[in-house]
DNA sequence: GCGTTAACTCAACTTTCTTGAGTGTTCAAG
DNA sequence: CTTGAACACTCAAGAAAGTTGAGTTAACGC
């Protein structure tokens, strides 16, 4: 039982400025517009530190300044802000019959999103067609590729060989070597890969209702159902990268014990109603069911809430998040539905009266979630100081 | 729904240098004994900085010479090792009833551990023992309060008020006001607060059997059954504090859903023997119970064994941790017993072929595992470099 | 023996941060 | 309307900590 520690660096002048450079655009980031003493007092650094960096980021084109504010007493705050067109991410999501990509700009605007299929789902052709549709995104929107600060890679866990492998919605030919790795050496840029849930997650961080949440959980519907888990503003990845795999555990409905991703998932819905005679096979189906009030699918979704529940209970106790936000490929009407019939245990960690956020809140939804958490990977690690973290 | 962001400090000259400090002192204490050479390549700092740090660290005493080591051609390798005596971590573990203390030195053994019985459980009548304990260790031991690096709380959650408020294990005027600051003002030391499992975890981590792990979770038996998570190398606390109650979670048990903490805890243990005409009032009698393999404990222990199954399967598959690790206050032979009888769950992302360690160990148990717990919180603060944490 | 290897030291240099004095703008009090 | 306090920012000098490259020492192996 060898233990290997986990490598770290030593600070350097170097990796100083580095670390330093990154705090500040957090900062900028996080308040949208600031001057400089603002920015020293929030990260201990002296005004002049702040201004050599700032005059840094001014000439790498990552800050714009931004008029100036008069704000009481003394001289005018000379403003600076992000500039959108100072970098770019590249999201890519991995599903078994199709690829698709997202281009987005440093305040993670979508500059293109798009699908392909995939004729088959081998290593070596999604390698490709990942490769080929990055060149297209870059074609298409002149976004010369030294501005690329990395790509974000979303693709179906487990990793490894563990005891869910055999699952249907794996892809062949990923369980040997690091799929990272893989991906690096095939964009040439630097690939961070998560898991749907996680990078929804993410994605909810940077641009969407947890912005700024340091703490909390994403329930994300796809095939199955994931659990992203943000600790300390970090993505829980567990130690072999299959954190959140929260579909097969056993929760209580009405009584009776089942697997909560038989409960709740774009698959168990399908199924539910396939047994009884309706057929779906998209979201704009179930949507149509529900504004029609189909009594079949208001039994599903009494059932999936109740199967929420349970979740619910078991996720905040064990991590009491600021909030847990249900997302992804279900549509608005029916995760607000659920989310209106889920009842919020009592007896939780969570439950207390001063509270900033509510219990569950419900976060962006629709197809391109996940790809466009795979971008925001990559803009989460811009904008997130490591002197330490050796890659 | 305004959130502020989490202080982060930039880097500077004189942080950089604390950072670095801490770094070499980790890769000592890792290996147990290095030379300057292997540091600076573990580091990613040249051999020169190293130098210059390790004769910081040998004038302040928190290092020793080792001798040297002839490894292969060129020059031997000065070695450097953990000096014991460079610094002390006190300990502390709030029980309604009593108070339980430690003081361990650097490398974590414990120079003296005592209780003392609480006449009541007000929050100034502890501090006032945590105060005079403080003191009586330090004249026990001839340890000068100079030499003390910080202290170590563990007290019963959940922090703050809520939803589990009123559970029996709480003392009373500690929701309000921050129990750090007023232990840090009594102590007039550097004070972390954690709860009995994270302790226990930390523990493990330090000096235990899950030395260098960065990844792993804890069950420990107290008064009922919480959870400790490391995650990166750090205890997972929650948004509020109060992560890892999983004593609440439903879990099944001969196909009935029960709370976990009714299955497995000492509570649990003493109300089914109870129930049973038997009366167990300490670990020993639970101990000569076992060695007269008395029928009713059997029972209790089977069960027992299933809900630590089902909590199993929640925690490998949310957690994906590198073992799980049991104990805290049940005899080791209650322990080894129970994790001789676990089914470990096969749908699970633990179980896989690759594995280094268990996927369940037993860790320290006795009563003074969480005391001890406490005093390795400030270990590990002293081993962990952290540029950028503002406190 | 003697050259190679490797750890370590010394001294010069570089990067980056801090400090303190100085400048310019705004507001508020007299 | 003047004056002074408050505040953001710049400039230049100084300090801290890192790196670099040349030199020293000791052990191994041919």
């Amino acid at each position: 039982m060898v233990t290997t520690l986990k490598p770290q660096l030593g600070a350097n002048p170097e990796r100083a400025r580095s670390h330093n450079k990154q705090l500040v655009l957090r900062a900028i980031r996080h308040v949208g517009t600031a001057g400089r003493a603002e920015i020293a007092r929030a990260s201990g650094l002296s005004t002049q530190a702040v201004s050599n960096i700032i005059s840094d980021l001014l000439r790498e084109g990552l800050l714009v300044e931004q008029g100036v504010r008069s704000a009481g007493r003394g001289l005018p705050v000379q403003q600076y802000a992000i500039k959108p067109d100072g970098g770019y991410a590249f999201g890519v999501e991995v599903r078994p019959t199709a690829v698709f990509i997202a281009l987005v700009d440093l305040v993670g605007t979508p500059l293109l999103t798009q699908r392909t299929p995939l004729v088959d789902a081998q290593k070596a052709t999604i390698l490709d067609t990942v490769s080929a549709q990055l060149d297209d995104a870059l074609s298409k929107t002149h976004v010369p590729k030294a501005l690329l600060m990395g790509a974000g890679i979303v693709m179906p866990g487990p990793f490894g060989d563990t005891g869910l492998t055999g699952a249907d919605s794996e892809l062949p030919g990923w369980n040997t070597g690091d799929p990272a790795e893989s991906f690096a050496n095939e964009l040439d840029l630097p690939v961070f890969v998560e898991n749907d849930a996680n990078a929804a997650a993410m994605a909810e961080r940077m641009n969407g209702v947890a912005r700024g949440l340091d703490d909390f959980a994403y329930l994300y519907f796809g095939q199955g159902l994931g659990l992203g888990l943000v600790q300390n503003g970090q993505a829980v990845q567990g130690a072999f990268g299959n954190a959140g795999e929260i579909g097969h555990i056993t929760v209580i409905v009405q009584d009776r014990p089942v697997e909560l991703e038989t409960a709740t998932s774009r698959l168990s819905v399908q199924a539910y109603l396939a047994g009884q005679g309706v057929t779906v096979t998209d979201m704009d189906d179930l949507n149509s069911l529900y504004s029609s009030a189909n009594r079949h699918l208001l039994v599903w979704l009494d059932q999936a809430a109740q199967a929420l529940s349970s979740a619910l209970s078991i996720i905040e106790n064990l991590f009491d998040p600021q909030t847990v936000i249900l997302g992804g490929a279900m549509p608005d009407d029916l995760l607000d539905h659920i989310i209106a019939h889920t009842v919020l245990p009592e007896r939780s960690v969570a439950n207390r009266p001063d509270r900033t956020h509510p219990r569950l809140m419900r976060g962006t939804s629709g197809r391109m979630t996940a790809t466009l958490g795979a971008a925001a990977l990559v803009l989460h690690q811009a904008f997130t100081p490591t002197i330490a973290e050796a890659r």
